[in-house]
DNA sequence: CTGTTAGCGCATTCAG
DNA sequence: CTGAATGCGCTAACAG
């Protein structure tokens, strides 16, 4: 494995026999022109360009097939027009749906996302985000994952402006876009109480440094003291890149869900997000069978587009949404506004389904 | 809407306040030495460098935060080591983990992927297609829609080089990569047959320039042709992109299950990717209930997530392996080989599951 | 309206 | 071993 295009690597060979494309001096000399003139074309300046000179250029572009270096314009002008999505986990729908929101708002803005994924690995992280800097990508907009790194901006000076999606990073002072979990945590809970359900279990994966399974989970505990013990509530983790302590913590679950039915009580499992649902789905049932609806129920932040299919009442996040308000944040940052950092927190919208049914 | 980052577009601004990197230059003062070596050290010729001045160098570069420029170094060198990664629809779980294999090989050879997302529309398709060559990618990893362009490189000279995946594209000479859809349509027919089956219906996408879909049809014609009449079977086109059609499709579709039934034939159907498998089995679960697995049969190529969980039969492809080797055959040609135009196509594998038991 | 000049940040001859 | 000079493709003053 070579060490990647750090940089601080090994000296990269010549171009192999590539045809290499026409310049913009190439096109000035076929107009019978100077650059600047083409330069202009460019950049749409056709106020200061002779009808003729113009018709000229047009002809030369066209027959070279000329097009315009971004990166030469990039190194001139000092921006590119890249912006940085540092993606978690991709396997997340949540994650491809944001990413469409961030798209159609780079579309719309002008910029070009330079999407990495991290894979749930907190070292690629760290690593894409260098990668990501020596591109000098103008902005970020990070999923985080550990990062703890100084790397980002603190919405003041220093590093490249950034904005945080669904989770926070510790002590980084920067503009945040994602769900209202304590709304969302709420909708939920409230939901599977009025359903008659009065022995709730939260499952969420291994904190980490993901604010918002922590804030869901605060969330739940919360929503659960306003039950004044007229229900039970309790939180699980699972952590789903294990699969020997995910199968422990699944057994717990199973017994705890196997007590609940002997002392009558109507057992209800809260996932914190898709992925930890569909494990959840996919255990279920195993080790109840295929009717193991009948048996627990089941709700899930996030709406993965299976979740219709088995019926699992979710609240569903606008992704799409927060994907293309994280960009006009960033944007606006990019832009020079310097106003305190903000959060943009959207509501989750309950789909009830069969999972659910009381 | 702005035009994007695509340059016949209006004048960009300057960049805002941003607190300007370090260059190499400036390493270099602080260095107290000339940019030529700070060039040296990054570039790992270390045998040419004074351990003192190395020494130097290196806390220059710590105290500075310097990050050579990517931009710069391609302009100069010729090469970027930008990787464009075209995809036709990021919602296909397909995609995704293609991307997986794409990012992995790239991580290992030393790329950045530029990853473009064509949202199913061709003319994104087309603009991001150019904005690549913009930046001037070394090449292109393409999962068509429906280029029909001169701006791919058919293996010989022209254009960037390319590498197809999961489609070819109309009359371009280029590598492909991607399943062995013949035999892994017959190794679906065949289990359906074997488990009883006797009326089959296939149900793929339109065609349009999609040469997997047609492949794909065509192999289970084929494989039909060989039961002798044995076993039934038909082709159904579901326009997932049209809601209106695809209803009308679906009640067709009904109709047919119905007389088969009657007859009492016993009815599977075969879904020629997973986003249509997914619109099937939601369907049929409205249409037939809960139970509609005991009613027809159903299998599908590609094996997503949430096929476990429905518990329907799949033939899984090496998804990653494919964007891996996509990348190796790209980056093959990037160095200069010119070998004629390879084709990779991984085998399937079935997977059993409930839907189709017999 | 148009062309000339000077760099952007970096890699590379080519002389010390 | 080291550094000064040149230019990659393009934009931005600055003159004509």
């Amino acid at each position: 494995m070579s060490d990647g295009p750090e940089g601080t690597s090994g000296t990269a060979a010549a171009p192999a026999n590539a045809p290499r494309r026409a310049t913009i001096s190439d096109v000035a000399r076929e107009a019978g022109t100077g650059k600047t003139s083409i330069s202009r074309y460019l950049n749409g300046e056709f106020g200061v360009l002779s009808p003729d000179l113009r018709t000229r250029i047009e002809a030369a572009i066209e027959r070279l097939d000329y097009r315009p270096n971004q990166m030469a314009r990039g190194l001139k002008r000092g921006r590119n027009r890249l912006l940085g999505l540092l993606l978690a986990d991709l396997a997340n729908p949540y994650s491809v749906e944001v990413l469409q929101g961030v798209e159609a708002a780079c579309h719309a803005l002008g910029y070009m996302p330079l999407i990495c994924h991290a894979a749930n690995e907190v070292d690629m992280e760290r690593r894409y985000l260098q990668l990501l800097t020596t591109y000098r990508v103008e902005g970020v907009i990070v999923n985080a994952l550990g990062v703890r790194e100084t790397m980002l901006k603190p919405v003041g000076s220093g590093g490249i402006p950034a904005v945080l999606v669904d989770r926070t990073v510790d002590g980084l002072d920067a503009d945040v876009v994602g769900l209202d979990n304590a709304a969302a945590v709420r909708l939920g809970t409230e939901h599977l109480l009025a359903r008659g359900y009065d022995d709730l279990v939260f499952v969420v994966q291994p904190f980490e440094q993901v604010s918002s399974r922590r804030e869901r989970e605060a969330a739940f505990r919360a929503s659960m003291q306003g039950t004044k013990g007229a229900a039970r509530g309790a939180t699980h983790v699972l952590d789903l890149h294990d699969e020997a302590t995910t199968e422990a913590a699944l057994a717990t679950l199973d017994a705890h869900i196997a007590q609940a039915a002997e002392r009558g009580a109507r057992c209800a499992l809260f996932a914190a997000n898709a992925p930890v649902a569909l494990r959840l789905a996919l255990h279920l049932k195993a080790a109840l069978g295929e009717q193991w609806q009948q048996r627990v129920a089941l709700i899930a932040i996030d709406d993965p587009e299976w979740a219709a299919l088995a019926g699992i009442t979710t609240i569903r996040q606008p992704t799409r949404e927060i994907g293309y308000r994280a960009v006009e944040f960033l944007h606006e940052r990019i832009e020079g506004a310097a106003p305190a950092a903000r959060a943009a927190a959207f509501a989750g919208e309950l789909v009830v389904r069969a999972s659910t049914l009381g």
